[in-house]
DNA sequence: TTGAAAGCGATACCAG
DNA sequence: CTGGTATCGCTTTCAA
């Protein structure tokens, strides 16, 4: 551990400043109150008047030295933190997820939670709960598959008086927002068949992490034409140029007369490899992605998409700020069905 | 203040837990040994030398009782933490900028630094780093241009080793990672006039905090066609198609031969409604977008684009790492100039 | 209206 | 080798 000498000689370049942060002390000590006073004017405390002569001299003080009050000190004795955190998703997620987030945080701010994102570099199921468990948060938001059920217990125990997770499935003891891809896929699907498709490729991404969401997309598709004539391939495909040229090389080979390109990205880089080797969208193949991008609007031919309605970040902060104020409430599901087709030209 | 009470009367729901978190003396109790013991035992101290039987004891105690330390109180103790805050900045920033994020968010993780994400909603300035500094990071990295010489002399009294600006200019006091935005605009400028275009549109976004990245490259083309024969025009431009699509119908009246769409989304967006009111590109006017998203590569021409170089993330958490264990260390300015003109088939 | 003091959880010194 | 104990910064009774 690095050695911090609390007051370092001072080096030539900073003359005057020993340098140790103030602390509430130093602002009684300078306004000639006590701490206590301190803390009661400072945090406009009701129960007790203090005269305003002496608020004003400990404003003046706090000022004066820049104090700050510290955090970690203030919720060690609350006994509590306003910290909401969030796991960093080890997967590269979309345009969709990152605006979702930023709503969701702007939504918790403004409940008075501190947001707080947590790269956990490589850890998994426990460990990586205990390591969030250690900023002991009042709630925690997983995204996608980064716990079970022992990770929720370990969390709960650790004082986390709400975990939610926002994926596929939901979690023992957690809330869960469950992003239903299975529909995602099933519409897909039944838009393509209604529309005179019938052998239907499904792009599984390469990119490791991506599979939590496209295996129950290409469930869903497989689920809407079983017990019809249409089928279903399969098509592993990386996000590059070179993959989406090979698959598109081998297209005419594959017989397929739709696909559903497991969002808009890939979908654009497929739908293009597909014109550059000459197929005709929609004519010869119906292309349909997935997200609702603006991306897709911009294409020629438009892309036909399956819209994701996500909760709204507010939902979703009113939803947590509602688990911790109850933490013995009984898990919420809530399933997001928001899953529409937007149907443009390219199907 | 929301009142917790300590235990909670047990609800039907959760039948045998009053649920109190465990602490070390929890465990030391358990295991028959001091808090001290405890402490050397789990974090393996060197200095004391505590007997093997005695070590199982407490890790099983520890074990047993789902113990996690609680880092609030540690790093009070310890008088320092190893946060590194970053605030998530207020503009929507594209995927360029959100690979970067994770990339150094991941390479902090690896030198045992906890990033921590701060959406400071609504506050600005002096205010904002006050928020910040609540929480006593070690360094804050603060992209685009939310903080002032106030704000970083703010952080530092309150005792963070190192501020590093992320953005288009440096802040006394603190480090900077400078992007020479203007360097971007001045190589698209030049790319054009060397092709032989002489009327050249700068698009500036009308979304709202954006200004600060776009004036600077709007300024670097005028720099670059300064001198000549070439003449500059700002195109504002909002990201969606309508506004697209207006820009698009008074294009031949602008009597432009050439366009630097600010980046690829929005020369992506710009030159959809171009061919869409029958423009020819580049033969009537070349468009040249910046970030080198695969997303040009994909349309059709494909899009000339302005490379940025960022910094590794590695780098840059090395830099942070460096600043933290030298804080005494004069700031460094390192200035990005990785810009460079990808020509493609768009100009 | 203000002050003294206890204590949140963990650590590190100093005795034993 | 192990156990008291002071301490980090702050809040909050309880007394004065």
């Amino acid at each position: 551990m690095v050695q911090i000498p609390k007051a370092a000689a001072p080096s030539s370049t900073t003359p005057p400043l020993p340098h140790s942060v103030p602390t509430s002390a130093d602002v009684a000590r300078l306004a000639g109150v006590s701490r206590a006073t301190v803390s009661y004017v400072l945090n406009n405390t009701s129960a007790v008047r203090i005269s305003e002569p002496t608020r004003r001299r400990v404003r003046a003080a706090a000022e004066e030295l820049g104090y700050v009050p510290h955090a970690a000190a203030r919720s060690l004795r609350a006994g509590h933190s306003r910290i909401v955190l969030m796991p960093t998703p080890a997967v590269p997620m979309g345009p969709l997820y990152h605006g979702f987030i930023d709503e969701l945080q702007w939504a918790l701010g403004r409940l008075d939670y501190t947001v707080v994102q947590h790269g956990s570099v490589g850890l998994r199921g426990e460990e990586a709960a205990r390591a969030w468990a250690e900023l002991r948060p009042v709630a925690v938001l997983v995204p996608g598959t980064g716990i079970g059920p022992e990770g929720v217990a370990v969390l709960r125990r650790s004082g986390a008086r709400a975990v939610v997770t926002i994926g596929p499935e939901a979690v023992e003891g957690a809330h869960a927002v469950l992003l239903d891809h299975h529909s995602v896929g099933h519409r897909a699907g039944a838009h393509l068949y209604a529309r005179g498709r019938r052998r239907i490729g499904v792009v599984v991404p390469e990119e490791r992490g991506l599979g939590v969401f496209s295996r129950p997309r290409l469930e869903g598709v497989r689920r809407a034409l079983s017990g019809t004539d249409g089928t279903v391939t399969e098509l592993p495909l990386g996000y590059d140029e070179e993959s989406a040229a090979r698959l598109a090389a081998r297209w005419r080979a594959l017989g397929l007369d739709a696909v559903f390109a497991y969002n808009d990205e890939y979908a654009m880089l497929l739908m293009r490899a597909l014109q550059d080797v000459g197929l005709r969208v929609p004519e010869e193949t119906a292309v349909v992605g997935a997200d609702d991008l603006m991306l897709g609007r911009l294409l020629r031919p438009r892309l036909s998409t399956v819209h994701i309605e996500l909760p709204a970040g507010r939902d979703l902060a009113e939803l947590v700020d509602r688990a911790v104020r109850d933490p013995g409430g009984a898990p919420e599901r809530r399933t997001v069905r928001g899953a529409t087709v937007v149907h443009r030209e390219s199907s």
